[in-house]
DNA sequence: CTCTGTGCAAACACTTTGCAGCTAA
DNA sequence: TTAGCTGCAAAGTGTTTGCACAGAG
């Protein structure tokens, strides 16, 4: 696994900790060490973890947390924006015929996936570097939020 | 669920399915009914099935389809490029904090996500009829194909 | 003190696998 | 004819739920 430059440091750490705090209050969660001690791990890796691998680093410094306290904080964490789903859903996959000429739009919250068309993304530019390594079969942009429905 | 102006007509339908019969031949598969049925339902739909729903719906022109078979032309169609799972992936979910600076690359055969970050990406602007109508958390542009080492 | 969050275990949803019979090439 | 495909049933994998206790506000 190839990684990028941002070994987080000590600073940056504390810095987004506390903007997870004050996000947390506001959206009325409450600030359990366990919540912490799972954002933290988030932040340090740039693995794309799942829950299990998560909760095997969190265990570590954390013993008594379960997985399921893992794979409930990260679905808090990603209802309050301070964590995504990179892969996976949970949900069944959902198939289609593969065409460029859209893209989507999905609702964390109600999981709803909107189509929309843009024409300047259906032309975006792979860097050379990708299409010389890789055979690139599909390219899309792909937008997460909050939709209209449920943003109460 | 919006849908976009492309309700299929007959004369595509026809042409995509005898791409769909070459390509099988090409990549050394037999071409059987069900595979037929199930692209070709696929290609009529822009709801991004499921393969249940997807079941429901070949079962109507095919009665004695199974569930299973469904599952794995679908496995096989993603194989050869001829559908794509645009939503869950059948693995656990992978997540991270949430940056916007890198985006992701996942190998179609081996599941791979192999992170790189080409700048321009992080800029792609965002159509003002999306961020009107939604919350936008995350964006990013994902690619999807054959990894070097799967490209044997 | 109250009410949310946690840990445990059981229930679930979806996908994958093993095998015997079938069928496209 | 025969390798690959299908259908069925069973086994996995990962996620969610229900409940009683614990701890943050």
């Amino acid at each position: 696994m190839k990684n990028i430059e941002n070994e987080i440091d000590g600073k940056e750490l504390k810095s987004k900790t506390e903007w997870f705090v004050t996000h947390c209050r506001r959206a009325g969660l409450k600030v359990t060490p366990q919540r912490i001690a799972v954002y933290q791990e988030l932040l340090k890796t740039n693995e794309h973890p799942s829950a299990e691998i998560l909760y095997q680093k969190v265990k570590q410094i954390f013993p008594s947390i379960s997985l399921d306290t893992v794979n409930r904080t990260l679905v808090t964490l990603s209802e309050i924006g301070a964590a995504f789903v990179v892969e996976g859903s949970g949900d069944a996959k959902r198939y289609d015929a593969g065409s460029d000429k859209h893209q989507h739009f999905k609702c964390i919250k109600c999981r709803r996936i909107i189509d929309f068309h843009h024409k300047p993304f259906d032309d975006i530019k792979i860097p050379a570097y990708i299409n010389d390594k890789f055979k690139v079969l599909r390219k899309t942009v792909y937008i997460e939020g909050i939709c209209d429905l449920c943003d109460k």
